[in-house]
DNA sequence: ACAAACAAACAGGGTTGTCTGTTTTTATGT
DNA sequence: ACATAAAAACAGACAACCCTGTTTGTTTGT
């Protein structure tokens, strides 16, 4: 593999372990097995590490999303949410995703980066669903469907670090009730 | 103002605006208009201030819910949600505390510190929503319902940081698709 | 006078970015 | 095919910086 490519998982990974505050350009080096001298040739400096990090984390997304979306059969919107619930939220890296979007509100260089990324990611993301959904990604109606589902799947992947639940999948529960929800509330699809 | 108070305050707005990446003793020192030294003498540690300054959090809510509380009136579901929303997650600290959840994640220290906190507050908040709706904290679907509702709504409160949506109020909006499901989804009061 | 609260200086650890030197790959001319 | 020059990739050392925890001394209140 590239020293790029194990660089850039080695800084998710790290990301997702130990989190922004004690995220250290020499454990990922280590992580990686790669000298410090190679990170540094590789990334100019930590923020760069870390937006190429994830750009390679949006850039996996999309291309898992591109084979999906290759299906011709038309979705419903309660598999839309269960296709964002398994192919999103439970990535083992969404984590990582949330602690540097949460870093880049704070930093300047690093949010710059981190947005241009994160707008074509989604712009990709709601192409792709608009399409699932056979509607257009402008349709108002498709809009407010996809952005409610990302925020409750998103409240709900990170439940285990807010709750003092400590039953066993929680998760799993209040996936199905909104899918239960989504059934009964969100249609799309034109009368027969 | 008491020093410890104002140490507590200055050290959540710090956790706020620069994130618990950057969240620095000295930083909390200054914005408390207060000599490094006192910080020192009133906690021991870094994580001795951010254990206390979660405490004061949950304190203050646990206060301001004590209040409302006392209201005799019996809530339905949808003025739960309400309430919910305005007085926990538009609270000015709630990025702070989340943060702070989310660092606690990773260090053990921290982790037991705030983890005790957070128990003693879930355990009053679901008490307290329980009596508001008239049920049992152990009811299942009380329990359901709050847990639901928590989800959803620290899924909208992060929006403005995942989202690349500009327009203005979107959270506004999520929040009044989320009362309108509420209200023809969840139902506690007997009937009539 | 005693203890608590405060003030400020100090040293030490850890992390980043830079710098210098070495190895490996690629390009080029014969 | 071979030699050689140039560029890219790598390895490791170094200094500078920031932040924390400690320590020592001063003020204030009881």
């Amino acid at each position: 593999m590239e020293t790029r490519e194990k660089l850039c998982r080695a800084a998710l990974d790290a990301m997702n372990e130990v989190g922004y505050g004690r995220f250290a350009t020499e454990d990922v080096a280590e992580r990686a097995k790669v000298s410090r001298g190679a990170l540094t040739h590789q990334f100019s400096s930590r923020n760069q590490l870390i937006i190429a990090a994830y750009d390679y984390l949006m850039t996996s997304w999309e291309h898992g999303w591109g084979q999906i979306a290759r299906y011709p059969k038309r979705l419903e919107p309660v598999e839309v949410t269960d296709l964002l619930w398994n192919n999103l939220y439970r990535s083992p890296h969404y984590v990582a995703s949330l602690e540097i979007m949460l870093a880049a509100r704070n930093d300047d260089e690093l949010g710059k980066g981190i947005r241009a990324i994160m707008v074509r990611w989604s712009a990709h993301r709601d192409r792709l669903i608009a399409q699932l959904l056979g509607t257009s990604a402008s349709d108002k109606k498709t809009r407010q469907f996809v952005q409610m589902n990302l925020c409750v799947l998103r409240g709900i992947a990170l439940n285990p670090n807010f709750s003092s639940e400590t039953s066993s999948n929680v998760q799993g529960k209040l996936v199905e009730e909104w899918k239960r929800i989504v059934t009964s509330d969100f249609h799309f699809t034109t009368k027969p």
